[in-house]
DNA sequence: CGGGCATTTGAAGCTGATCAAAATCAGTGG
DNA sequence: CCACTGATTTTGATCAGCTTCAAATGCCCG
């Protein structure tokens, strides 16, 4: 694609209004595209970046190593998410960012966001703004995984996934290939393979979802959104501001 | 205090420099002083907010509280933070802000907050920088809730509190008030009052800490900072940028 | 000095982790 | 087309950490 920004703008959009001048001072800046296999480090913690990572496809984890090896994820990305927006501010990593499927990302200059945003306030705005939405998933996240069980863990991240990936325009939030082994799953459930299987088993035997491969399918959306006591309000998708 | 945002200015000098003329248009903005009990929502989920809370004494936390009434805090706020700066972009709060202790707060008008940033490209950027340490605590804490059992995470919370009390010129990371309850320590940590009060005593019994009323000592930080795997550089308060 | 929280203590039970291993699948090369 | 290989999924058994419930003690404030 020769505007590699095209589809991050829709996702700002999304969440904030953009006119013509700001829109096409975003895609004009250019990005060089990286092709990288699962498993990759695209960034590592300590690292000092001077571009983001815009995920052009597959998904994307930021992620945390632990002592004993075991590792926890706190974010997904899908295409059209700047990854680590954050590091346009704050240039040194904290966490990992780690290919988890085969992936292609756009490296975005800083250099040329940072240009954009100082000339076109209303840009700033919107990158805050969807700063702000990262953190407003992770702080759910931190919710979920302390006060739910795996059950409900997997079906917030089931409804969560569907409503996401539907926004980003790739698909609908009932049926979607969710390209996530059981033992990474595990590492954003904040559990164990094991368990990942376990309780898959059990929403199927519930016939709330079917899942063939790694194809999800919900069956009973409202009987998941239930059990995940989900409610999109904090993904900040409705573009009332 | 007649300027309300100085403490405020000194948080952000911890992350980004500003200049006098920076400084000196935030520190024009006037804001009203709310005097608050222990227990009060300062701020509600779904409320339209025209406001951000910066904290002038006592704690505020940030929680969510599920079907069954139990609750989740993700973040804590102290003297100098912005609790809500996120507000600034986003004005509907996803989650509840709440007084822990007594609690004395500005409330710091969003107008006036973006017309300082619209103004001055820079401000905007500390802003943004701010919100990205949020997320970078929150994000950290997703890892240490999911992955570590109640002493490692009791431990991280006392170091970080440490650390940050420390950076706020509010006292000394190695003695400090916490002036939380053991029930509002276990909605933070994830587990139970009973709980929290069993990996104190741990604690204690190591050696590691000293508590006596809500004061604690750090006796021995360097085991501390192991139990708990503590290394300050995802709170973003080395002034490097 | 009494009432309301908060802390401390005890006992029982459950969820999910851990460890081990079998079955299945995807990809490779003969 | 099949045998082989490594990764992933599936299954089973055991056990630790934490929750739950109940109750006693301690502390602060009016």
């Amino acid at each position: 694609m020769s505007r590699p920004l095209e589809r991050f703008i829709r996702r700002l959009e999304l969440r904030s209004r953009l006119s013509a001048g700001e829109k096409a001072a975003l895609l004009a800046i250019d990005a060089e595209l990286v092709v990288r296999q699962a498993r990759w480090d695209l960034v590592r913690p300590g690292e000092k970046v001077d571009f983001a990572c815009l995920v052009s496809r597959g998904i994307v984890g930021r992620s945390e190593t632990f002592a004993d090896g075991r590792r926890q994820t706190s974010a997904i990305f899908i295409a059209g998410d700047m990854a680590d927006l954050h590091s346009v501010p704050v240039p040194v990593a904290a966490w990992a960012l780690t290919a988890l499927t085969d992936v292609e990302v756009f490296h975005v200059p800083h250099e040329a966001l940072r240009a954009v945003a100082r000339e076109f306030p209303r840009v700033a705005e919107a990158l805050w703004r969807d700063t702000v939405a990262d953190g407003s998933a992770t702080s759910k996240w931190v919710a979920v995984l302390s006060r739910h069980p795996a059950r409900k863990r997997l079906a917030h991240l089931l409804c969560e996934y569907g409503v996401r990936y539907a926004a980003a325009g790739l698909g609908r939030a009932e049926e979607f290939e969710l390209n996530l082994t059981q033992d990474q799953l595990s590492e954003i459930l904040g559990t164990t393979a094991v368990h990942v299987y376990r309780t898959f088993k059990d929403l199927r035997a519930e016939g709330v979802i079917a899942t063939e491969r790694r194809s999800i399918r919900i069956l009973d959306g409202a009987a998941l959104a239930r059990i995940a006591e989900f409610d999109p309000d904090y993904l900040l998708l409705d573009n009332s501001p």
